[in-house]
DNA sequence: GCCGTTTTCGGCCCGACTGTTTTCAGTCG
């Protein structure tokens, strides 16, 4: 049993609550459990064993109940009756946009239906409509989302997500009146995946209407969602909901903490100024009398968002942090957090050439990381199982050397203080070892193995796999230890936190592979990485001068990942890494 | 369902927008 499973479990609980019609704060104290015991270091078998289960804040007599019974039949009982009465059909539902827990149990239990088939079908023939509380353009706003749901799916990805929100801030910011702008919500907290897009701009009130309506009727809008004084939201035509606030300057910082979110993380917030007898909205801070009332008129003089967090007695807490995954409990013990910047990165990792499926030359990939403020690239052209990606021979290995040594020598001559170590991402076979013999392996300054075949082997097998290929003393860096590809392919299974304590100690390296697609390892995992120590990397994996770029989404999951330079391999001059390859495995720091 | 140096009962983050109402519930972020 581990926290994960029974957070999952919780969760659960709190979702078919709100499905059922329960008192939402019953529902809300399931997913604080549930969040509480996902970022709990200790294993919730420790407080199982020492029957204080109902000492972990936010779990109660009830809660405990329910875990212990969990603990002795693996069952949930309160997940269990709610199965009973709640078809898991109607969860699906939840993801249709305009339709909340209130009215999806009302047609539930008045049309007895279950199933997003059906939903439409009664959409469509009226009943829907004829239901009290709901009408005709509630049935054709649940036919119009599903419509939308099928053809785009809810969430895009987070280089998706960038272009569409460069095309309306680009517009926004032209607009007159407009006195800032601001990028907010999931994808300033920089999470892999974007569900809508989230802008905030500060102007007059007098400019706010010709602002909204320069907004909804930007040619690529396709639908307008909500439309109102300082709120509005439209769908585009790549299928992405984009939300503008516009609000006065005065407000900025508030709007932009609240409209940036997360949601968790602002009730944290607001439940904090509470504690200190302020309220927090997106207005601003207020200082609250004896009666619980206040001023809306004269809020507290914050004008950026440190300066509210400081009103709460907290440093500034970076966007990407805001997760409520234990950043309030790190500021009560410490002062500050040293986090990753883009400027720390001293050099690039995972790179191809035209040696095996990459589209430029070696020449070409180390000016492209120069011009880029780079001093050095460890070039990891395929091993030759990868044949679909012309994967190098032991021969053309040795081949592919010579030119590296020539491009190093020209480099040099052309006065370019810079290095191209020899790399290589070695697949990691089905037994779990690398793709060449020894006496190869041995020649390589560092090599990055990945798996690129079997990727469907069972997760206890696949963790094997990985551990035997990471416990391999030429094994520098795991490559895209998952393989998933964001919201297409769902990735091994395996136990990753076994893989990053077994990193660790092996003194192997698990890179975050930048390419927006992966984004893997997952941030999720950086907080165990910090506990054991891991080292990772952030790898633009790129096959061509222009994935270059994507080491920026690198960056960002790694700061949401609580990563600090030091852990991080290409923070390292170049002199640094080069004494670290040189360095036995073993003795590394 | 949880929680408490104002509290063991009565709160729990809070406001905008929509649609269905005729003063408000539901949804969203």
């Amino acid at each position: 049993m581990d926290n994960k499973e029974l957070a999952q479990l919780l969760e659960e609980t709190g979702v078919l609550k709100r499905l059922a019609g329960e008192n939402d704060f019953k529902a809300a104290a399931y997913d604080r459990a549930a969040r509480q015991i996902e970022n709990m270091e200790t294993p919730i078998a420790e407080y199982i064993e020492g029957e204080n289960v109902d000492s972990i804040s936010g779990i109660g007599k009830s809660l405990a109940t329910q875990i212990y019974a969990y603990a002795d039949t693996g069952r949930l009982p309160v997940l269990d009756a709610l199965h009973e009465q709640i078809p898991s059909g109607l969860i699906k539902w939840l993801d249709i946009p305009g339709l909340g827990p209130k009215k999806i149990y009302k047609v539930h239990r008045e049309l007895g239906i279950t199933e997003m088939a059906e939903l439409v079908e009664k959409c469509r023939d009226g009943s829907v409509a004829e239901l009290k509380g709901m009408g005709e353009k509630t049935a054709e706003k649940i036919l119009s989302s599903i419509a939308f749901m099928e053809k785009f799916g809810e969430r895009c990805r987070a280089d998706q997500a960038a272009s569409v929100a460069k095309t309306f801030n680009d517009f926004l910011f032209g607009q007159p009146g407009v006195d800032a702008i601001s990028l907010a919500g999931s994808s300033r907290r920089r999470l892999e995946t974007i569900g809508d897009i989230d802008i905030l701009v500060a102007a007059k009130e007098l400019h706010s209407p010709s602002i909204m309506e320069a907004f909804t009727t930007h040619p690529d809008v396709v639908e307008i969602l909500a439309k109102g004084d300082t709120k509005s939201s439209i769908r585009t035509r790549e299928g992405r909901q984009v939300d503008l606030r516009v609000i006065p300057e005065k407000h900025f910082a508030a709007a932009l903490m609240y409209f940036t979110g997360s949601k968790e993380h602002n009730i944290a917030t607001r439940a904090r100024a509470r504690e200190r007898g302020m309220a927090l909205n997106e207005y601003g801070l207020f200082q609250l009398d004896d009666k619980g009332d206040t001023n809306f008129d004269e809020p507290v003089n914050t004008k950026t968002e440190a300066d509210i967090y400081r009103e709460l007695d907290l440093p500034f807490i970076e966007p990407e942090l805001r997760e409520d995954r234990g950043e309030f409990a790190w500021f009560e013990s410490h002062e500050k957090i040293d986090l990753l910047q883009a400027a720390d990165i001293q050099g690039i990792l995972h790179a191809h050439s035209t040696w095996s499926d990459g589209a430029c030359t070696i020449h070409e990939m180390a000016l492209g990381c120069i011009e880029r403020g780079y001093s050095y690239l460890g070039l990891t052209d395929h091993s030759r199982a990868a044949a679909y990606a012309g994967g190098l021979t032991a021969e053309r290995v040795e081949a592919q050397w010579k030119e590296i040594d020539q491009v190093n020598q020209q480099l040099a001559d052309e006065g370019h203080c810079f290095h191209v170590f020899k790399g290589i991402e070695s697949d990691i076979l089905g037994n779990g070892e690398l793709d060449y013999e020894e006496e190869i392996l041995a020649g390589f300054d560092f090599i990055i193995a990945s798996v690129h075949s079997a990727l469907d082997m069972e997760a206890g097998k696949m963790l094997e796999r990985m551990q035997k290929a990471a416990a391999n003393p030429y094994c520098t860096i795991i490559g895209h230890p998952t393989g998933r590809l964001l919201l297409k392919r769902k990735g091994s299974e395996m136990d990753l936190n076994a893989l990053v304590e077994h990193c660790a100690d092996h003194k192997t390296v698990i890179e975050i592979n930048a390419n927006p697609r992966r984004l893997d390892l997952d941030w999720r995992y950086g907080r165990k990485a910090h506990e054991c120590g891991m080292m990772t990397s952030i790898n633009p994996d790129a096959h061509n001068l222009q994935m270059l770029d994507d080491m920026e989404y690198g960056v960002g999951v790694a700061r949401k990942g609580w990563y600090n330079p030091e852990r991080v391999l290409n923070t390292k001059s170049l002199e640094e890494i080069s004494t670290w390859f040189e360095t036995p495995k073993n003795e590394r720091i």
